[in-house]
DNA sequence: GGCAGTCATGACAACGTTGTCCACTGCCGG
DNA sequence: CCGGCAGTGGACAACGTTGTCATGACTGCC
């Protein structure tokens, strides 16, 4: 900056002032400042402009599980338009389920002096954002609510989803119904079990443990599960998969099998419906939730004070035809 | 900081001395630093602290087109893999094919200092980057090359692989073989379209432009040009699909009938297999672009002041079917 | 001509941190 | 008893900006 004060002939000041587009600042000055400016290609350096103000950085930090899961990915990409509209840029992270990794990419973001953060829990402890937080940063938890901290949450309806699951598979006369879910140390994945379970009751169908399968999941071990509830004495007839990845390795293993019980899965997924037969789902939408955290949380950049909330969305059924199998 | 100095009793230079791990502090007075530090939930400020000492900002900008589209997420998730292993974080933003919203971009993470940056070019002028990278900062392009600077770029082999695309459909006897491509001003798009001509060409077919379409393409002009190439006098009875998005909406397209021709497309997709018939692609690997172009760029961090590399990574064609109809 | 009132500009401090350099405390050997 | 040395701690400047305030040159008016 002082390069293009001595340049332009003028003091470190009055570029300050053409950067900034303060007035009183004669325009042939100005001129001369910006061609400056130009020659020099100067960018003025936002950190030390954010240190001296001691106003925003301009940022918000992003921490989930993996951009490449285009759940997640969906997500982002919601969260980014949000962020644009609000002019902030957004800082990613991803935190492959580990705890130590969302802790210690959650405080990278805090070093950074991002104005908020939006973080999709791996782990059940998140005391470590409490200075943060009570020093003013606002935190949004999304998919899954935070482990011992009171804050604003986004969640979808992980119950409600697998009550309609269940509830349609129990309509077209099934009733030994298997559920694969991911780890049960994942919120996500117990609220769906649980959501299951209390299908079960209101459908008026036994519960049977045997037919139940937590992950974590590979192809293989859905395969093993499958074969396992398949080849039950009293076998299943129909199965409800706990997230699109569960689904897809589901049906790669599926593929090659003859004897395919009726299906319905929790999360949309593209192509679901040009697969043979198309895939019945529980669809909510990530960009709805990656905008609704986003939204959250600018209302708290903005100085809404209100309690914390929990925004809970709506899932729905979309029926394609795997579901719909009688057995 | 000076509040924690304060309570632990020491000079702020102390404080600096621990959270620095300097050597020089008795380890009763790094203790109470510490539990000052604890007690205060104080996190240095790593603005302050990079402008101080004028290193690095540990981050790196990653400028593309969609994040919320599978093949950049797979690439963001690699970068961000790259990145972790050097210290950095990732700033990531999408163009969606702007070139104004790109440079706006790109522009932002220079004066945010970013050490690199990585860009999915949307426009051809990417001039506004030359005094960046005559300051030192590294850019490397990815997925398509720079309009009118000479820098590292990451490519994939578009010619190559829609001449393997036109090779496998006439050998299965195609001599009508239609291609549906992105917009021409996209790089990928026309250089693809060149592929699919010296094929022909290759292949001793006639290259016939009334069986190309170029978009921008959205469900309705594909089915648009779908229509025109199969109800030509001498119909297609095969289709090259530019990219992944194409292809979905190709497939989504081709659902409801059933003189379906036989298919290729650019790109490789996840549950492409599991489709009936399962869908022959040119596949390539997001994440060894975005892996490819990070290490590039981390490459050039260290010191690397070798001439402009361009890598181009192959590609290889998949048979699952819709590719080995017979006309 | 003098005086208030504008306008354009600049000097200086401060943001939170760290590097440099100096000062102090003991302690040792001569 | 003193000089020097090792081990500590602190004062101060600087990074690149911007906010505050002061300065100086003009203008218009009595």
């Amino acid at each position: 900056m002082s390069d293009v004060a001595r340049l332009a002939g003028v003091s470190i000041k009055t570029v300050s002032r053409v950067v900034n587009d303060e007035p009183g600042v004669h325009p042939a000055t100005a001129e001369r400042v910006l061609a400056a400016i130009d020659q020099l290609g100067f960018r003025r350096n936002l950190g030390a402009r954010n240190l001296r103000r001691g106003s925003s950085t301009g940022t918000i930090g992003m921490v989930l599980e993996d951009v490449g899961n285009p759940f997640y990915s969906g997500i982002t990409r919601a969260v980014e338009e949000v962020s644009r509209q609000h002019g902030r840029q957004v800082l990613t992270g991803s935190s492959d389920e580990d705890p130590n990794r969302e802790r210690e990419l959650a405080l990278e973001f805090c070093a950074r002096r991002v104005d908020g953060m939006l973080v999709v829990p791996a782990g059940m402890q998140h005391g470590y954002l409490v200075p943060e937080m009570r020093a003013g940063m606002p935190v949004v938890f999304l998919d899954r609510p935070a482990g011992d901290v009171v804050a604003d949450t986004v969640l979808v309806d992980n119950i409600g989803g697998t009550v309609l699951a269940v509830r349609h598979l129990a309509s077209h006369g099934h009733s030994r119904i298997a559920f694969l879910g991911d780890a049960p140390d994942i919120f996500t994945a117990t609220e769906r079990l649980r959501g299951f379970r209390e299908g079960c009751v209101r459908a008026g169908i036994r519960y049977d443990e045997e037919l139940v399968s937590m992950g974590p999941h590979d192809e293989r071990s859905v395969a093993d599960a499958l074969r396992r509830v398949l080849g039950n004495r009293q076998p299943a007839t129909a199965v409800v998969s706990g997230n699109n990845r569960i689904t897809v390795h589901l049906l790669r293993v599926l593929a090659g099998r003859t004897d395919r019980p009726a299906l319905v899965g929790f999360d949309d997924f593209e192509l679901a419906d040009l697969l043979n037969p198309p895939i019945t789902v529980i669809a909510h939408d990530a960009s709805a939730i990656g905008k609704a955290a986003a939204e959250l949380l600018f209302s708290r950049l903005d100085g809404d004070g209100s309690p914390p909330r929990r925004v809970v969305l709506p899932v729905r059924l979309v029926p394609r035809g795997s579901g719909e199998v009688r057995p």
